[in-house]
DNA sequence: AATCGCTATGATTATAACACATAACGAGTG
DNA sequence: CACTCGTTATGTGTTATAATCATAGCGATT
């Protein structure tokens, strides 16, 4: 057995930015585009996309800017205030993991 | 835009202990049975035992005793395991929800 | 103008949630 | 002893949600 956790934030109730988009983000900023992301969190283009753009309308600003056609086909970047986001979300996020592990260790005696 | 956390057990990548099985399990304890606990939770009993039950297939012990026919029809009452459990994971997320709040208003500045 | 791979989105399929329905049970009651 | 009653347990069909497949359009570079 163990623990597993998640954290998120949410707009009218509906989600925003959890972990798995967090990590999705991250893979944009390396890779330069939602495409190669996609492949490296193992998923369809489709369902990056989507999540991004349902997150960007909940939020009402954009978190990706891109760009079609072009050299290499075209690309994203994150903008500035994604870039802050995410920032803001390792910090509370940050060490609570440990935390929670740290707990259920000492519990379960294990 | 507000912050959520679910802290949940698995067993071989399965969910067997969770929030909402936290509560459902609860409502057992308060109501003697199943039935009136799902009333309770706002979903069809269908869902409530089913869950049950798959978390007792997955930890391989039973949460809940359970006694068809009899005086008012029957009833369930959770076993020493389960209600072991549910204070192991009272315990672990004791505190946390508050320390994640207390992060969120720090960072944003609310 | 031809290319390339990426964005954007429509269409389809698979999966999971939900609601409905019903059999079996057994202590108490008349 | 036959009957009642509310509960457990489970089958079945339907609806909603999520994942997958497929394809059009773009534009800097060659």
């Amino acid at each position: 057995m163990q623990v597993k956790s998640n954290i998120w934030f949410e707009v009218d109730g509906r989600v925003v930015l959890s972990r798995w988009r967090i990590r999705l983000l991250q893979a944009i900023e390396q890779t330069g585009s939602i495409s190669k992301a996609a492949d490296l969190m193992d998923v369809p283009y489709r369902r990056a996309w989507e999540k991004i753009h349902e997150s960007e309308v909940r939020l009402g600003f954009k978190l990706v800017e891109t760009q079609v056609g072009g050299v290499g086909g075209g690309g994203a970047r994150l903008t500035a205030a994604c870039i802050d986001l995410i920032q803001k979300y390792d910090t509370i996020v940050k060490g609570l993991g440990a935390v929670l592990l740290q707990r259920f260790e000492d519990t379960f005696d294990t």
